[in-house]
DNA sequence: CTTTTCCTTTGACTAAAGTCAAGGAACAGC
DNA sequence: GCTGTTCCTTGACTTTAGTCAAAGGAAAAG
């Protein structure tokens, strides 16, 4: 097999960074703008904003803290402000006495519902400038620049399989799973941390904003062989091409571990996932385990490490 | 020939406006904020903005107030903070000496390409998070939605052919022909204001955010054709699908006046043009009037007014 | 049953952003 | 040359946004 050449440099390019530029500047000029200082209507943006953060579902006033970044004696008085204007009622949380949780009042969810209307209004106006061809080409950019958006914005971390991020994404793939499973899915088959960390195998978080949005696991199946487990991705952030990065993510920390073949299996009903596979140079082969769950298997062999 | 049915309701689905509005929503929370924060760096947003606007060309105080939207004692505050930190130089406009021009010094300009390179690296690293396949489908999708965006903004108006746009756009028309037709262009055959007013015919002004960027002449040939003239686009501004728009107002405008024909010529150097009138139905016909600059002559039947 | 940590409130600030009105200099139209 | 208008500056505000530290009640950790 002839020796592959260096990995192609892959710089950006100025035209691409220039062309990002200048959409993020009329944007955030012209509809940005807009959609702020025409909502805000006469009340300040920041009791705005919060308004809507608490929403139909209220919430905590830690958790809008967190989401907001506000500082803790800021949010307090701007809730009590609100809280004045009769727009929301704050209650002892339930469960934790220290936490206090902020819901709306009628009035709060009939401003919520105004600014809404305003919002479509304008967008509505500005879409009706267009025509329905064009109408539905801006569509369809806007949404292929927000799915790649928020691809970039994706990173892909090893970390510990005991780590909370790891088990609360092994915990929805899980349910997940069981859910999709005719016949339910046994938590105990999951992988033990001790088997996906270290010399024996990695454990991949994706991460969105900070939220662990994805994950996969390798272990070792032989001295050379690895297997791919768990490759799941939040409902919220597929169709993104973010099983392909963990994928492609878990291969590198195979061939790192000088393995030159990854394994897997797939259930009979994940159809998504084996066309995934084979799009990724999966080849299917015979059983190569005695997981109760799969349907298929598949391996893929691997450059040698650099 | 068959009588054409109503125009069909061309109403702006749900799903689009959803589609604006979470895109608007994400983006500007994402990248516009980063944006924002990252480059006031120390200085505060509105100095930031301000030196921005000023730019290497300069600008009146004037301009940057209608520019920015800020009341006229906040701008002359702002300025002086500027001009004290060693980053603006303020002078008296040669013309009119009530009016006062700001421009940047050398550290000021030293501080714009600083914030400019952080810019780029912001939007660099962003555009790092993706392989060059989905960066270039990134990069197509937000110039798509660019173009769209400013054609969504851009109205068209019937405005007096003697007004100050009007004259503008013709202005900019002539020197922008003289200098593509080999033989030059006399301002002398442009259309007078009266041919193109009330029953006679319409004069056609687009605006994108105030400024005007085309327009179009419809004037009477005879008591049931009419002549299309001076279809014109501001170079910042083609490739929108402007002209398209212009000629169609123009179009709607002779149907109104009971036209059942226009015509239009146009020179032989107008390749894109000539493209496009057939592309809009026109057909080429044989010489009709006795312009020195014209090359190839179009019609177009129109359908009755309803 | 302490000690520590967490969550919120309150008081006391500051900086930024913006508004309003008075007034002076320069210009435009008569 | 007079009058009204435009453009800018200045003084005197207000609102919004945000920071910091102290303190108290509640939960978690030891």
């Amino acid at each position: 097999m002839k020796k592959m050449g260096p990995v192609p440099a892959d710089p950006v390019s100025t035209d691409q960074v220039t062309a990002l530029r200048r959409f993020n500047r009329y944007f955030t000029r012209r509809i940005g703008a807009l959609d702020d200082h025409y909502l805000g209507q006469d009340r300040p943006l920041g009791e705005a904003r919060l308004l809507f953060e608490i929403g139909g579902k209220g919430a905590s006033l830690r958790d809008l803290r967190a989401r907001l970044g506000l500082d803790a004696g800021y949010l307090s008085r701007m809730v009590r402000a609100l809280q004045t204007q009769g727009l929301v009622h704050v209650s002892v949380h339930p469960g934790d006495s220290r936490l206090r949780v902020a819901g709306l009042t009628a009035a709060g969810e009939a401003e919520i519902r105004e600014q809404n209307r305003l919002a479509d209004a304008l967008a509505e106006g500005l879409l009706g400038g267009l025509d329905a061809r064009r109408r539905a080409e801006l569509t369809t950019a806007l949404d292929t620049a927000h799915r790649l958006l928020r691809l970039a914005a994706i990173t892909v971390e090893t970390v510990d399989g005991a780590s909370p991020d790891a088990r609360a994404c092994l915990d929805a793939y899980a349910a997940d799973i069981d859910a999709r499973f005719p016949e339910g899915f046994d938590p105990a088959t999951l992988v033990r941390p001790e088997e996906v960390s270290g010399e024996a195998g990695a454990f991949l978080v994706a991460y969105e904003e900070g939220r662990p949005v994805g994950c996969g696991a390798l272990r070792r199946l032989g001295p050379r062989a690895g297997e791919i487990r768990h490759v799941w991705v939040d409902p919220g952030a597929r169709r993104l091409g973010l099983g392909r990065r963990l994928l492609d993510g878990l291969e590198q920390r195979a061939v790192e571990r000088r393995f030159t073949v990854v394994r897997l299996d797939t259930h009979a009903v994940l159809t998504e996932a084996q066309e995934m596979y084979r799009a990724c140079g999966y080849t299917e082969i015979p059983r190569y385990d005695d997981n109760v769950y799969a349907a298929h298997w598949f391996e893929k062999r691997l450059p040698a490490a650099r």
